[in-house]
DNA sequence: CAATAATTTGACCAACTGGTCAAAGGCAGG
DNA sequence: CCTGCCTTTGACCAGTTGGTCAAATTATTG
């Protein structure tokens, strides 16, 4: 029963969601109008809700397509390979997201700021799980004195915190930094936190 | 001419900046409406517009008093004292800020990531200041020897941005420790990860 | 206790909100 | 060119929003 879109349903549908990502990573799921993603999109506002069913489904196929990529680099991560490599990959993995797709992270911060409202029961389930999983590999690799001893999970958290910061509060660091490029200094900077967290 | 608050104004103002906290620092500005906040306060909304004049004032009051409390640790390190203490004691500060204010982290989280529009002088003018003059400091402790070479400006961004996601990213890191009180590991983690990061 | 000032409220308003709907406009295949 | 479907729109609606105001209520003070 599922016809295949048609060339204008497709672009008209990339152009909401990408209007929407724009207007709800800055505001917030409520803090943001359907006017304000009708207009970004250029299409009229009954025009939006003929491609969505609702302002909720327009943010929730956000939300839906955000977690995959944000649960796929997680899954990356060999156990097999070597500890120092394979965590600094994971990082410079997240720090290109934050470099390439701020947005993104910006509607992910507002969604957990917010109280996870929508993505709780994914937090606790899968993504747990998934961090569970590397946790033990950590700790496997610490028994085996591969890396120093640390806390697996603060270790990936201190990980999201700091990749996440440049996209979240790129105004912030940009204020601060003024013109220097943030993200030439951040990946050196990540290595050496990792480096001296990991290395024995 | 400005008659000192009375106590009935002090108890109403200080419910109303509560309830003002509880409710921008979850929606945001745009995303929080006045009955949001009467309601939290226990007043009604007229009575709300008696004490602030909009519900920008509350915003803006809010923020006033944030700032204050963000850029006083801060000021608060001394060049004088030994590099690696220093630093400890003004993460230790951040993080217990995130612990015992969490609303003022996300209140200012959610600020940023709207793209600053009422504190981006602050940001690109006093702030940016203190930490220039920070930055100094902590190259010359490099040049000393005393530390390790790190960029000083992302090394301070480590430190906000590890102890703010205790606070703004407060739901994911409980949905995936569980039981466990975050803030348990968290200054230990603190602690290593500048110790690798610091010490020669 | 009366008078004055501070506080609270219900009724109200214009603008905005998410959403509906019937009708009109466009586009493909025959 | 015509038919039938996909797409777009203007008009509209009920509920919400920030904010006003005059009147009522409650302190405070002489």
């Amino acid at each position: 029963m599922n016809k295949p879109d048609t060339r204008i349903q497709k672009k008209n549908q990339a152009a909401i969601l990408d209007a929407g990502l724009l207007v709800f990573s800055q505001f917030g799921f409520r803090g943001s109008t359907l006017d304000q993603v009708a207009d970004e999109a250029g299409l009229s506002k009954p025009n939006l809700l003929y491609y969505f069913r609702s302002k909720e489904a327009i943010y929730t196929s956000l939300l839906a397509k955000l977690l995959e990529n944000w649960l796929e680099p997680l899954r990356e991560l060999d156990p097999q390979g070597d500890p120092v490599d394979e965590l600094m990959a994971y990082a410079k993995r997240k720090l290109d997201m934050s470099q390439h797709f701020p947005r993104e992270s910006r509607l992910f911060a507002n969604e957990i700021i917010q109280g996870a409202p929508r993505i709780g029961d994914v937090l606790r389930g899968e993504l747990r799980e998934l961090v569970d999983e590397i946790a033990v590999v950590i700790n496997g690799w610490a028994a085996e004195g591969r890396i120093k001893a640390v806390d697996p999970y603060h270790l990936i958290f201190s990980i999201w915190a700091l990749t996440q910061h440049y996209a979240d509060f790129d105004v912030q660091v940009r204020a601060i930094l003024g013109d220097v490029d943030p993200f030439d200094g951040a990946e050196k900077h990540l290595e050496a936190m990792l480096h001296g967290l990991l290395t024995p």
